[in-house]
DNA sequence: ACTTTTTGTCAAGTATATTTTACATTTTAT
DNA sequence: ATAAAATGTAAAATATACTTGACAAAAAGT
């Protein structure tokens, strides 16, 4: 899979690092890694905590 | 978990069963109806899947 | 230069998404 | 009314998302 480098940008520009992006979704920093690096394929409980926690909606992360 | 009720709506407007999506998205018919009706978490890749197969996008069938 | 924080990654384990098989019920068509 | 198609659901098996613990490397701060 393609890296998610959409989510990337948004967690950096919130100045977030990926064990605080991990700490508010409730996975562990590997997990948060293992999406942004496409790794692989997550929930969709996931990808919408993610996006809450970035503030931007699916579409804007996950959709192609 | 809630029911997808704009996943079925969206699904009967195509006059698609889930026996059809199921086949197109490939997965079973049974992980398309446990998906219609909130039963479980699918991973966002069958998603995708489902919206490109229902001429949706993430937004409009997954997020809140 | 050194220390601290952040990130990448790996191996082994656990939790859960998805399949397979099967049967009952509901809906639609004749 | 009856048959056929569509849907709900359940138990057991398999695939894979996610965890835990750990180490190395890169980035950022002092």
């Amino acid at each position: 899979m393609a890296k998610n480098l959409r989510m990337k940008s948004a967690r950096a520009a919130l100045d977030m690092s990926q064990e605080e992006l991990a700490k508010k979704v409730n996975v562990t920093r590997q997990t948060v890694s293992a999406v942004e690096n496409g790794d692989y394929n997550p929930t969709i409980n996931l990808c919408i905590a993610i996006c809450k926690a970035l503030n931007k909606t699916l579409d804007e992360l996950f959709w192609e």
